[in-house]
DNA sequence: TCTTACGGTAAGTGTTGACTTACGGTAAGT
DNA sequence: ACTTACCGTAAGTCAACACTTACCGTAAGA
């Protein structure tokens, strides 16, 4: 259940290019901030979001909070979307074999 | 970034849910709206999302609105998570290393 | 043609959530 | 101790959106 909050967190287009700046490495929260077109205290709010969803895991270095990618959520969600993955293959080869039916195989 | 669509989409619970019922095959309108809390209209305009997010497809059988499944937006969004999976697995694996100096495989 | 089942669209409402500014709290330098 | 840099949280605002009811079009049966 837990990649329902995965996705809402994921459906955000700020949300998901701090998540895509994640990919190059770890990153304190500021330099996430620069460069984005919204403030530094959006940045942590969209953070805390990422990291209940177990997206994002935190490090503290001193005074910095070194944000990075967290495998946890990234799995559950490849999981859940796999299910489907297969559903609609399986459901492709059906397809396949009820329109092309002309035509046995061997 | 066609993935864009397909994350907001699945972020809403209903949508989930009548993506998921649509994993044990294709189902008209009124069948998908039975058993959803949520009025038969609302339906309609959910498909209408998953549709343009390439989630589903329509088929039409006389007066009924078949709706399946579509691979494409799911390949899609399975190609883009990939991408943060093959990050989180080179940062996995440089924190093992990093961490676990002490002892030398093999 | 009249009716019934099917489903998409329009218009309006209420709530969620993404953003802002202001503030508080901790760590390191002087 | 004072200052500066770093960051999280509180409170308020505004737009997006999920939902409703009402309406309209189309297909099949009488």
């Amino acid at each position: 259940m837990a990649y329902g909050n995965a996705l809402t967190a994921l459906a955000d287009p700020t949300r998901r290019r701090i998540f895509e700046r994640l990919r190059k490495g770890p990153r304190p929260v500021g330099k996430l901030a620069a460069g984005l077109p919204v403030s530094r205290p959006a940045v942590s709010q969209h953070l805390k979001v990422l990291k209940e969803a177990g997206l994002v895991q935190e490090e503290r270095e001193g005074a910095r909070h070194v944000y990075s990618i967290d495998p946890k959520g990234l799995g559950q969600l490849r999981a859940w979307l796999d299910q489907f993955w297969d559903s609609a293959l399986d459901a492709f080869r059906a397809e396949v074999e009820r329109t092309a039916g002309k035509e046995n195989s061997k």
